[in-house]
DNA sequence: AGTGAAACAATAGAACT
DNA sequence: AGTTCTATTGTTTCACT
């Protein structure tokens, strides 16, 4: 992974339908050899895949969540994780340190879907405590990050 | 934005690289037809571009962090904004509900780079008070959630 | 690893229903 | 809105460096 990969990997995350030629002309390299690069990079995981971001509001998903999650390890901690990774609605999970087990970021249609979400989560007894933050605005979000120079 | 529409966009979220054709085919419709279909959904913004999950750990930002922000007002709410819009490390921040103002997630190389951004916002006198949490692990990070059928 | 050229595949547009 | 047909553009492979 050397500075051209990182450009090429920024230049398809800002756009990844640019041609290879339009690529190859930023970078200085013919479209084959981008072509070859973003093989690689796809293969060794770097570039994990293509796709597009949505606006969730208008798939209907117009509420943005988070929930710290004080786990009750009675449930135990596999059998949360593999819930939230089918729950279709968790957008994240992610173990963290602090006070609670995990930060949970979710994405409803409405805040009885969220009202719903945590009821499920209490009927399996995952919760030994819980916090519901629920997104009003959001200023920034970004998938790529680039690496600060 | 109908079933069909929904439908194209939860493909191309799974793989922005399939075919006009192969995407006419799970949902019946020609190829022009699909192309049509998405450049309507691009020009509405329903979506927002196409893009590729890169692997942060691969581009050298090994940690991920949130950061709870109890805002000091005196610094000004719309200088916090641009600040953290301008900055590449926040991948996200979203103004929400509760005893916290701002929740922002933030992909840095290590520690110290956590460190030093949490000084940043503090020098800029952004913050009364925050609450920062690590994530050890993550279970789940997909850009694309489903609605619940 | 990269180049350039040729073969192949996909997309974008036009004419029409 | 959709279909089919076609021109254009983009991607992939390969022989060579």
């Amino acid at each position: 992974m050397d500075t051209i990969d990182k450009k090429i990997t920024a230049l398809l995350a800002e756009d990844a339908r640019r041609s290879l030629a339009d690529i190859g002309e930023a970078v200085g390299l013919s479209p084959s050899a981008v072509n070859e690069r973003i093989r690689r990079l796809t293969a060794s995981g770097a570039i994990k895949r293509f796709t597009v971001d949505a606006d969730h509001a208008a798939l209907g998903l117009a509420v943005t969540a988070f929930v710290l999650v004080g786990l009750d390890y009675d449930a135990g901690e596999e059998a949360f994780k593999a819930f939230v990774s089918a729950h279709p609605s968790v957008a994240e999970c992610h173990h963290v340190t602090g006070g609670w087990s995990y930060l949970l970021k979710v994405r409803l249609a409405d805040l009885a879907g969220v009202e719903a979400f945590l009821g499920d989560l209490k009927a399996r007894r995952f919760l030994a405590r819980s916090e519901t933050m629920i997104a009003l605005s959001t200023a920034v979000e970004r998938g790529f990050t680039p690496a600060e120079d």
